[in-house]
DNA sequence: GTCTATGCATAAGACAATTATGTATTAGAC
DNA sequence: GTCTAATACATAATTGTCTTATGCATAGAC
């Protein structure tokens, strides 16, 4: 697991840019998503991810389908076309920063 | 002006790789180079690097010198061996965090 | 003589995420 | 047939880091 403090700032665009690459996707499917992606390296905690997706729904930025699965409740969320070119913005940003970042710590990220 | 939730949890290391490739520095110095190595995109504000410095040196891994510049005061910061090797460890572990976020993301960083 | 840059520092508040907690269903182990 | 882990949602309290605001003081440019 990562030192959690360097993921601050990069949920939105982890659940966009995933979202984007996946289609309709629920929130547990999401955690596990991005587990599997990072290799266990990222661990979306529900006390995290949850305030998000009902924050970008009220946003506009993604719509949701309720589907009952036997008794158990899923609720499955997609991008907008706000959500995905926010999507593209935000992933745009992220590599911008990466950059930046390479430049002052004189680093390669390859 | 980059989106500033990315910057959360690199300060740390952007000040302990900065100092490691300048040596001694003071405080407004290093706000300087941050700015410069960024091409203007990393703002240090005073308020986040001040107590940043405090701490790091709280924990020994800075030490400092007070000089006199006229009648102005300047505090040089330098790494001590501790320090040294946390920057390297905290260089890793950034470059690390941005392979896995490559790969959730499906973006190259190069 | 005023404005900008240099140079330190602390305090109040915002914000995002962690941790803790709660509810409920379902599959598999034993 | 019972217990555990996984599935699946959700919210609240707390923590931690940073931004914004404020404060003090010197120096140089114009």
């Amino acid at each position: 697991m990562h030192s959690p403090e360097l993921l601050k700032g990069t949920l939105q665009t982890i659940v966009l840019k995933v979202l984007q690459d996946h289609g309709k996707m629920y929130g547990y499917e999401i955690t596990q998503r991005v587990k599997d992606l990072s290799d266990n390296r990222i661990l979306l905690t529900e006390g995290a991810l949850y305030p998000t997706l009902h924050k970008l729904e009220a946003e506009g930025l993604l719509k949701t389908e309720t589907v009952n699965i036997g008794r158990r409740v899923r609720k499955y969320y997609t991008l907008t076309a706000t959500g995905k070119s926010l999507a593209k913005e935000r992933v745009h940003d992220f590599v911008d920063f990466i950059k930046t970042m390479a430049a002052v710590l004189q680093v390669r990220m390859a």
